[in-house]
DNA sequence: TATATATATGCCTTGACAGGCATATGCCGG
DNA sequence: CCGGCATATGCCTGTCAAGGCATATATATA
């Protein structure tokens, strides 16, 4: 649901792990040492990422590399789609008025 | 900040209010009638939505005429941009995996 | 098998926030 | 000026979740 996606992006770790996961994919070590939390935390965090389906994990050996899923996102995508023609519809108003200069 | 915005949105009842707003202005009281909750909590979720830019007020004698904001929705977006690449890349590696037939 | 490495989970505390009720504020008609 | 309508604010409480530490689990290596 979109308020989970919401819910989740509003906190800045979480975002965080997802832009740096946009990049390549990473092991839990390898976040730890970009987030400034400890290993615990993080682990939470993905477990929070991984239910909402905006990561995958995949097993190598004993660690796990985090990628990126990107439905949950183009969802979010879909629910700004009314909200981008409201501010478009301004613009070309703005424009309009500025055209007739009145 | 884009934290806030997130924030606001994982609200339904925050949402609820935007998408009323977003196809017309509303009182106050309007929005109580549609939301199901009592008129001061109206009046704090307004607030939020206030202090955060996300709507605009108008005075009508007694009442308070609230209006969509889209700035910073528009910046949601900005975020989301680099992510739409992402997915919009996955996209076509699978439409070519498809094509190739391999 | 014992130990080290990588990650996950459980428990607990703390802080933030939503919304209820009571009440203050502002504006109107009479 | 007064009572009534429309909205905002203050105070209080319950809920929930983030992250710290300790510990469990799984895998590798010696």
């Amino acid at each position: 649901m979109t308020t989970a996606v919401f819910e989740i992006l509003a906190e800045p770790s979480r975002r965080r792990v997802l832009d740096l996961l946009r990049e390549q994919e990473h092991t839990v070590g390898e976040l730890v040492d970009e987030l400034d939390m400890s290993q615990p935390a993080v682990s939470k965090l993905l477990r929070v990422l991984r239910d909402a389906g905006l990561v995958d994990v995949r097993v190598d050996a004993q660690r796990r590399v985090y990628s990126l899923r990107a439905e949950p996102l183009a969802d979010l995508d879909a629910w700004l789609a009314p909200y981008r023609k409201f501010w478009r519809g301004k613009l070309t108003a703005l424009q309009r008025h500025i055209a007739n200069n009145d």
